[in-house]
DNA sequence: CTGAAAGCGCTAACAA
DNA sequence: TTGTTAGCGCTTTCAG
């Protein structure tokens, strides 16, 4: 079947006007008579007509095309940003092209290259674990097209983000583990190329400075936040002479908490009386788990609204693009049974 | 900054050559000499030159996006297919353009619109849960662009799809619970203009039938499959007289599932000894709650993967798009705690 | 209010 | 092997 698609020219010879009549009538310019619109559009709708727009983009020079990359859509957090951009893209008229990098440099190049040349009018980035230089970024720039990056982002860039105060959310929950009575607190940390692991792993840091804790570096666990690592990393703290094994562990993951939660049940230690856990990102899981599991709220949709807002401003004022913005989203402490020494009765 | 981008006639002219023999350079054409595609090569790196895909795509009349909607991209599932599609996609040489009706017919309706005159080359859909009827998809055929669903397609209705075979996956399940000792085995049934939950309730039924056990009306709950259906579902199976409340629940939805296991708890009644419980997704939370959840895995990569390759072989032989084709795949039933009488010691 | 015409960047005959 | 030319479908001056 494949009836031929409509095309403007097609209507116009059908209505014995000029293309730039029927152009204008689906167009709503105000340069019209009223006549002539309602008869274009009346042939339109009969003729299903969709106007093409690669054509318009090509003209126009904009494609309305938005490009994300994350590391992978899998999980609470880059679902739910992914729905938060999808929808404000949506309002603003940009479709969203997704891809992901497999938390891979080399499949971020690339995607930076194919997203360049479908002529996305701004790109989008949540930055790959492997990702320890900025070079093929630098292409985005040269080409002018408007960059944002959102919760990864690489330490020590000057880069246009929206990003949540990971610091205060880490400050929170050890401050919180300490007010239940922890001193030997432990930490599960990650990457710190990435900002959001630094931060967290300072946030964790000054909260221990703060209420007069002393930082013991047998207590800092680094990996890379899967569910094992924070098996193995249990097992190591467990490992340790009773007398300076931790008491509470707070994760920058919410998988690693888990990994910990099921090496204590194994063990038969039970959570939070022998050790307390925390960990980030309120992954589903965590409420349903038992105990469920104390986590950060990451805002993701508004992150994604954020992001979207940004791209749209840098859109508008392309002139200064030299100077960089950063939003920084409030993240919320969930406080759930695995942190809370004695729960509610 | 913004450098105007590089256009094949800017390279032409630098070059002194004409803008075919930048195109031919560019494109691997091998009516071209070795000397002059060096050159070519060579000044479009150095410009860095991007192919503008709205204008090669114009002129080609392909856009090489492939579109795609479900009704939303939170969970597991869905989270999964998109992976699947969008590695197949990328692989084929197509991106992948997302959007989500947000289990509303009515955004469904204008993300139809939005893809069509985004001129993608293929559309792939999961149904929203509101959608009854199917006139907006009339459309997307009369404009012979070819259609694929995925999981969640229509009653009765004869399109190209690729599902999962949820009748076998909803038979395997029961019958597993019938083998556990069970005999009144209660289902959460979905909405049933959707194939998805008209299949599990029927393979129910079937496991029911051939197992020699009576069909008990109020032993089916049917809703939208949400934790608090699940709630309400099992609230009112407890009510029910002693001797006629079901020993099982087979739930069209590892969330429903869960609603009734949290009602189960707080009652005090056990899983499985007092209760067998099974759900249907293999969502995440479902190896992490305790007792583990008995659940279906659905393939979801898989059936990305199948989607895409069935919409490439439309792409390939448009002449016959008569022939409505449908590619089943075989689902794994995950036997857990919660339906297992004497879990292994 | 309407039409003619140029051109966005690229590809693909057809010539040379 | 290279160049010339004609559009893909649309928007947008500029004339009328």
């Amino acid at each position: 079947m494949a009836a031929k698609r409509a095309s403007i020219a097609d209507l116009a010879k059908e209505l014995n006007v000029s293309i730039s009549t029927v152009s204008r009538a689906l167009n709503n310019d105000p340069n019209i008579s009223v006549a002539t619109r309602t008869r274009v559009v009346a042939l339109a709708q009969e003729r299903h007509y969709q106007p093409n727009r690669l054509a318009a983009g090509l003209r126009k020079g904009r494609s309305n095309l938005l490009g994300v990359m994350v590391p992978h859509i899998e999980g609470a957090f880059f679902a739910g940003v992914m729905h938060g951009i999808e929808t404000a893209a949506t309002k603003a008229g940009f479709h969203v092209m997704i891809c992901q990098s497999n938390e891979d440099v080399h499949h971020e190049k690339q995607n930076i290259e194919t997203l360049l040349n479908a002529q996305v009018e701004g790109i989008l980035v949540s930055l790959s674990r492997t990702t320890h230089d900025f070079k093929h970024f630098e292409k985005v720039r040269k080409h002018g097209v408007p960059l944002v990056f959102f919760d990864r982002i690489l330490e020590g860039t000057d880069v246009n983000a929206v990003v949540i105060d990971d610091h205060q959310a880490a400050y929170q929950v050890v401050q919180h583990l300490i007010e239940q009575g922890h001193r030997r607190i432990a930490h599960f940390a990650g990457p710190q190329h990435l900002n959001i692991y630094k931060n967290r792993r300072q946030g964790y840091l000054s909260a221990l400075y703060t209420h007069g804790l002393p930082v013991e570096e047998e207590l800092i666990f680094t990996c890379d936040m899967t569910l094992d690592d924070g098996v193995a990393g249990m097992q190591q703290f467990l490992g340790l002479p009773a007398a300076t094994r931790p008491d509470a562990v707070f994760s920058a993951s919410d998988f690693s908490a888990l990994g910990a939660m099921q090496v204590l049940k194994e063990q038969g230690l039970r959570v939070p009386l022998d050790l307390a856990l925390a960990g980030f990102s309120n992954e589903l899981f965590t409420s349903y788990i038992e105990p469920s599991l104390t986590s950060v709220d990451q805002r993701c949709e508004q992150m994604g609204q954020s992001a979207v807002d940004m791209f749209l401003d840098m859109l508008e004022v392309r002139t200064d693009a030299r100077r960089t913005r950063r939003i920084v989203l409030q993240p919320k402490v969930l406080i759930r049974d695995s942190s809370v020494r004695h729960p509610a009765a």
